[in-house]
RNA sequence: CGGGGUAUAGCACAGCUUGGUAGUGCGUCUGCUUUGGGAGCAGAAGGUCGCAGGUUCGAAUCCUGCUACCCCGACCA
C-alpha cells in the first residue's frame, strides 16, 4: 500500500473531549472518528486493525466447530416480549416503531433471535450439538458512553449461541469456547486474564469473563495473591470470617446533630468507620421494605443484594418518604435497634460488638451497640464488595483489587431462553425436550482499544504484529531527489508485497521527521528506512518499534524477511 | 436521571466581566529555500460566533428557551 494513496489523517494535538489513552491515540492515528455521543465511523487505519482482529476470532471459532451466521440488527418486539425481555431489559434496550405502529428494538444481544431460529429449524436431538456465531454491529443505549469505543452505545460484537442436548454436553462446549477465547486473546497479543463473572442481563449460571489487566479499566477485580483465583468484584464472594467479641460496652445514645453521613458520624465521634454500622433500606422479595446492615467502611453490592431471595430484583433503594415512615426519621439516623423491619446483616456486619449506629431518632446515634443483646439475633447473608486484604474465598491467600477491560465472556445460560421461546426437540427416546444453551461474545471495537490501553508508549501506538494495520513501513528518505532511494524504496514494496507481506510504503515526501513520527504514532511494528547514506554501503536500516535503536541490515529483501521473522 | 461545564475557522483555544463590525497557535493552499525525528521565510484561503427568540441605534458579548457534546454522580443512611 502506498500511503499517498491511502486516506490517513493523523494529529499531532488531541480533541479536547478524549481522556484516556486509547481513546487519545485512536484519534490522532486517525482510526476512528466521533459522530455522535458512543457513535464511530472507522476509517481506513482502525478498520484494518479491526478486520485483523475479526479474522483471528474468525479463524479460531471455525476451527472450534462453530458456524457463522449474521441476524438481523433489528428485532420485532414480539420476539422479546415473549422471552419476557421487553419488559426486564431496561432503558438500555433502544425500542422504536416502524411505519405501521408496530414495536421494534435495536438488537443489544441475540438470544430470541438465534433461539427462534433454532425453534424453527431443529427437530431431532441428531442436529444437536450447534454453535451459531457472527460478527455484527450492537447497539445498547449506555447511560454514559465514554472513553471512545471502549464504551460505545454502537459497538461490534462477535456473538455466540451453543444448544445441548444435555447439561455434559454444554459443560464440554463451554470449555471448548474458554480454550477458544483463550487461544483468541494470546494470538492478538494482549495480556488477559479470566475471571468469574456474574450473569447479569442475560441470565443463567456460570460465567466467566475475559479481563485485559489495564488502568483504564472500568471494571474491578478480585485477585488472590497466592492462588489461580480472580472474580469480578461483582461476583467475588466475601465468606464469613472470624468470630463476633464479648460485649463489653453499655448502650448509650450520643448526640450527632446533622451528621449524617458515615464519614461525618466517624470523624465527629472520633471513631473508625470499621466500628460503625450502616443501614441501608432496599425494597423486599414480599413488597415490603427489608433493612441490610454493613460495616459504615463496606459498600453494598447490588448484584448480591439482587440475588438474595429476601430482596426484591431489581433492587430498589427506599426513597426517604418510606424510611421516614417506617423509621420515624431521617435516612443517616438509622439502626438495628428497635427496628421495626427485618434486619439482614452482612458478615462483616454481623460480627462487630460494641458499634456504633444511628438511634433511630434524628440527629441521635448509639454507642455501645450489639447484636443478640439489644436487637434480634440477625439473620446474615454475603451483601458487601470484596475489599483489598479480604481472604480470598478460595481460602487461599488474600484479596488484591486491580482493574480490567471486559473484552469476553462466556456463559451457561441452561435452558432459560429455549424453555421461554418453547424450543422442543425430538430426543433419542422418541420423546420432546428442551434443549439446554450457552453464548459466548467477544466486543471486537473493545478488543482494539484494550490493546492500546496495554501496548503505548508516548510516541503512540505499539501494536502487536497479529493486528497492525500494517506489519512493516518503508520510509524512503529525499524519495522525490534520489533516484537510487525511490527505486530501493518501491522494489522493496513490491517485493514484500509480493511475499505476502503487509507493507506500506510511505510515499508522501515528508521530511523524515514526519514520517518517523506518524510510522510511530500509527503504531507499525516494523520500520525500514531507506536513505542515500545507507544505500551507498548497501545496507537498510531496521528498527523495530519498541527497540530503542535502530539497526544496518543488508539492502534486500531477503534481509528484511528475516527480520521480520525473528 | 441528578449536579456541573462547554458550544467562536478542519483541530486546540482567546475574545464575553465593561455590547461598537472576529483573533492566536496548529493544520490547509501557493511560491522559494530546506530534507535522518513533526522545517524556515513570504503570501493566501477559510467563520450564518450551536439553533430560535428577545433587549439595544448596534449582540460572539446581555436575557429567555431549545439542542448537542463533555465531566462528576447515580451507595444514601
Amino acid at each position: 500500500m502506498r500511503l499517498s494513496r491511502f486516506a490517513l489523517v493523523t494529529t499531532k494535538e488531541t480533541p479536547a473531549d478524549a481522556e484516556v489513552v486509547s481513546h487519545k491515540l485512536m484519534l490522532r492515528a486517525g482510526m476512528i472518528r466521533k459522530l455522535g455521543a458512543g457513535l464511530y465511523s472507522w476509517l481506513p487505519i482502525g478498520l484494518r486493525v479491526l478486520y485483523r482482529v475479526e479474522a483471528i476470532i474468525r479463524e479460531e471459532m471455525d476451527r472450534a466447530g462453530a458456524n457463522e451466521i449474521r441476524m438481523p440488527g433489528v428485532i420485532p418486539a414480539e420476539l422479546w416480549q415473549e422471552s419476557g425481555r421487553w419488559q426486564k431489559y431496561g432503558p438500555e434496550l433502544l425500542r422504536f416503531k416502524d411505519r405501521h405502529d408496530r414495536d421494534f428494538v435495536l438488537g443489544p444481544t441475540h438470544e430470541e433471535v438465534v433461539t427462534d431460529l433454532i425453534r424453527r429449524d431443529i427437530r431431532s436431538y441428531k442436529q444437536l450439538p450447534v454453535n451459531l456465531y457472527q460478527i455484527q454491529t450492537k447497539f445498547r443505549d449506555e447511560i454514559r458512553p465514554r472513553f471512545g469505543v471502549m464504551r460505545g452505545r454502537e459497538f461490534i460484537m462477535k456473538d455466540a449461541y451453543s444448544f445441548h442436548v444435555t447439561q455434559e454436553d454444554l459443560d464440554r462446549e463451554y470449555l471448548n469456547m474458554r480454550d477458544t477465547y483463550t487461544r483468541i486473546f494470546t494470538r492478538i497479543g494482549v495480556e488477559f486474564r479470566i475471571v468469574r463473572a456474574d450473569t447479569g442481563a442475560i441470565g443463567g449460571k456460570r460465567s466467566e469473563e475475559f479481563q485485559v489487566l489495564a488502568a483504564a479499566g472500568e471494571d474491578l477485580l478480585a485477585v488472590s495473591d497466592t492462588s489461580d483465583y480472580a472474580a469480578n468484584i461483582e461476583a467475588a464472594a466475601c465468606l464469613p470470617h472470624g468470630t463476633r467479641p464479648a460485649a463489653t460496652a453499655a448502650l448509650q445514645a450520643v448526640s450527632t446533630p446533622g451528621h449524617k453521613t458515615c464519614a461525618d458520624v466517624a470523624t465527629f465521634l472520633k471513631l473508625p468507620m470499621q466500628k460503625l454500622l450502616k443501614l441501608l433500606v432496599v425494597h423486599a422479595a414480599d413488597g415490603g421494605l427489608i433493612a441490610l446492615a454493613l460495616r459504615a467502611d463496606h459498600e453494598l453490592n447490588e448484584v448480591k443484594a439482587e440475588k438474595h431471595p429476601r430482596i426484591a430484583s431489581p433492587l430498589v433503594m427506599a426513597t426517604d418518604a418510606e424510611i421516614r415512615a417506617a423509621f420515624g426519621c431521617q435516612p443517616g439516623f438509622l439502626g438495628p435497634v428497635g427496628c421495626k423491619i427485618p434486619v439482614l446483616a452482612d458478615h462483616a456486619a454481623a460480627v462487630l460488638a460494641d458499634f456504633t449506629c444511628g438511634a433511630n431518632q434524628d440527629d441521635a446515634h448509639l454507642s455501645g451497640t450489639n447484636w443478640g443483646r439489644d436487637t434480634a439475633e440477625p439473620e446474615t447473608a454475603d451483601l458487601r464488595n470484596a475489599v483489598a486484604g479480604d481472604p480470598s474465598p478460595d481460602g487461599q491467600g488474600m484479596l488484591t483489587l486491580t482493574r480490567g477491560i471486559e473484552v469476553g465472556q462466556i456463559f451457561e445460560n441452561g435452558p432459560i431462553y429455549t424453555a421461554a421461546l418453547g424450543v422442543k426437540v425430538l430426543g433419542e427416546d422418541g420423546q420432546e425436550f428442551t434443549p439446554t444453551a450457552g453464548c459466548y461474545g467477544i466486543g471486537v471495537t473493545r478488543v482494539v482499544a484494550a490493546v492500546i490501553e496495554q501496548r503505548n508508549d508516548d510516541r503512540g501506538i505499539l501494536w502487536p504484529d497479529a493486528i497492525a494495520p500494517f506489519r512493516v513501513i518503508i520510509c524512503p528518505i529525499g524519495m522525490d531527489k534520489n533516484a537510487d532511494v525511490k527505486a530501493a524504496a518501491e522494489a522493496l514494496h513490491d517485493e514484500l508485497q509480493q511475499a505476502g507481506v503487509d507493507v506500506a510504503l510511505d510515499d508522501r515526501g515528508l521530511r523524515p521527521g514526519a514520517m518517523f513520527a506518524d510510522a510511530d504514532l500509527i503504531g507499525i511494528p516494523h520500520r525500514i528506512v531507506i536513505g542515500d547514506r545507507g544505500l551507498k554501503n548497501a545496507q537498510f536500516e531496521y528498527k523495530r518499534r519498541d527497540a530503542a535503536e535502530p539497526e544496518m541490515i543488508a539492502a534486500t529483501t531477503a534481509a528484511v524477511l528475516e527480520k521480520l521473522r525473528a
